[in-house]
DNA sequence: GAGGTTAGTGTAAGCGCTTACATATCACTG
DNA sequence: CAGTGATATGTAAGCGCTTACACTAACCTC
């Protein structure tokens, strides 16, 4: 058995270049200050061997890692990818490197991601909704780890946000879904317990049946877990509600398909015999058969400008601002009107 | 402006809670060793201060991070979502931290994010499919960081892989709907560059069509880009080629979608006038309508098993060995017999 | 040609942590 | 009660890197 041999480390790139640490550091990180034919020698010692800078150690010396930490409730179903994405490709325009890590919806464990992220170094978080435990803020302050909080929007909130407001965005829909006729309403929401935006939207619905002269109990409420066949299996509890409901609401596009397969399993025609409303507009939304009339959400944008808030935060010392996006109301064809 | 508090070390907890640094670093990573006040005092301090230890430094000092790099083509539409779920959840029960990064299907792009990885002192590396530019894995070598292969399976490649045969798969899809009396067939594929998966798939067919006598001509061939809207496109090129095929395969389920609903806003029925075939089984491969005929794979297993077989080499030494898992074919709607 | 720049390089301290080793106590043991 | 072992803690070196500062040599400038 053979011994290991040893990682290459800057000095072994110094020893067989024949210069000093220092000069291999600069020809690495500003190779403009080191002279051509010592750069060359280095660069050459760094191929021989192989070699890769310890991250650990770099962050260490200089204190920073150019890094940003991302928080997102799930991976599955692509619901934050594309703003992701958006963000990711802004930050690194700015020369940052995106860390993501995944809640699966619980408050716990997304506390224990951002003390994981912190201890990695990460320069700022960016985080999906303001609601969380104040000490993990307390924390972060302590850290001196600067927060963006994106998917929302609260101007009143300590935090700074770059998102729409999910309450408004849901109560247009449903003044609309109102207008056309509906009165008997149903929605299945995601689990509400550490998601404030699923706590926004039931309320933006509540507020534009309150606005109509509807009573809050003639909604009929089921909670599930995140996934197509939890939305499947929430559409059957929710139509079999009585008064059976005439429009179905769905927190999320992923429960929404869930509550369109069902419907047409179950033989329910959509929308003739029951509206179903979608909300973030995902791709799936437009595949669905029939397409989900659903809420936009701008999520290349909000990725875009919270990249560049927190790239221009940590380069130059811009102070965070919230910034209010829009939603739109995209009308497939799951609404239809109720005829009377 | 006041200065910024500066961020609480080590060695600020040993000031505070009256101990040595050595005794607070015990108590944190190895509280049995330390008296039960001594305990007490320690995380009081850590409490009050927000400390946070700083991993970087750490992994220098002990010399490992406890952390594995997966790096998967795309992070959108869930392909790859579902299996590194059960890989990280399967590395978290044995102690380890999933870092993550998605190469946009990009050789180029993927050797960073490898080399990204490894300076931040990633243990080992989850990498999806075998081939890639040599002078990485040499470098992988000289940096000694174990590479677990995924997504694929050959046992003569000179990286150990747990996976599915990908040829074989869509030999078998492709012998079934030949035996149904497909003759005019086209292959949707996703792009081969960089995607030794995809070529796979793409020999397999042209296996089956050689075992039953076809020729290699007879398979119409579209490459293209990932994505839903990419598929549609691609399907109504596929479609308008001559001969008319009668069934198209396509690379992957996102792709088959796209295929999908094109061919509904085509007026073409699916399966009556052309059958369209999958691969990977993603969730929206029942979601469709109608629901998709796809080769089934084991994403659960193959990242439960992954995680299992980095755990064990990171803790007890056990080496990685080939594990070949059974990818198998699911009929839904999507597949008719040809009738003659 | 003395004085002043400038470019290129080296020396060494220090970033925050772990841990081998040394030391100090204390409770037994025979 | 000297000797032993267990338990708890401290001291200090070292992990791999960056960078302030110091130094040298070459090149100007007048």
């Amino acid at each position: 058995m053979t011994t290991q041999p040893a990682i290459p480390t800057l000095e072994d790139v110094a020893t067989l270049a024949e210069v000093s640490t220092a000069t291999v550091s600069r020809a690495i990180n500003s190779p403009g200050k080191v002279a051509p034919d010592t750069r060359r020698r280095v660069n050459e010692a760094v191929a021989k061997l192989g070699y890769s800078p310890n991250f650990g150690a770099r962050a260490m010396a200089v204190r920073r890692t150019m890094t940003i930490g991302a928080i997102i409730p799930t991976m599955e179903n692509a619901i934050f990818a594309r703003g992701l994405q958006a963000f990711q490709d802004e930050l690194r325009t700015h020369g940052y490197t995106m860390l993501i890590a995944s809640s699966a919806y619980r408050a716990d464990t997304e506390e224990e991601q951002i003390r994981s992220l912190v201890a990695r170094g990460a320069d700022a978080l960016l985080l999906i909704g303001h609601h969380r435990n104040p000490d993990i803020y307390k924390f972060l302050d302590a850290q001196n780890v600067p927060v963006l909080v994106t998917w929302a929007y609260d101007p009143d909130a300590d935090r700074p946000s770059i998102g729409f407001d999910n309450k408004a965005a849901m109560q247009d829909m449903a003044a609309e879904v109102i207008k056309m006729g509906h009165r008997n309403l149903a929605l299945i929401s995601a689990e509400t317990a550490s998601n404030d935006r699923a706590s926004a939207r039931h309320a933006g619905i509540l507020s534009a049946m309150h606005e109509a002269g509807l009573q809050p109990d003639d909604l009929h409420y089921v909670e599930t877990t995140y996934g197509i066949e939890e939305g499947a299996v929430a559409f059957e509890q929710a139509i079999g509600m009585m008064p059976r409901p005439t429009a179905v609401f769905c927190g999320n596009d992923v429960l929404a398909v869930g509550a369109l397969r069902r419907a047409r399993e179950l033989g329910i025609q959509v929308p003739d015999d029951v509206s179903i409303i979608g909300f973030d507009d995902i791709e799936l939304a437009q595949v669905a058969h029939p397409a989900l009339t659903t809420v936009h959400v701008p999520h290349r944008e909000m990725g875009r400008l919270a990249g560049l808030a927190l790239a221009q935060l940590l380069g130059k010392g811009i102070a965070l601002k919230p910034v209010e996006l829009r939603a739109s109301l995209v009308f497939r064809d799951t609404l239809a009107p109720r005829e009377n």
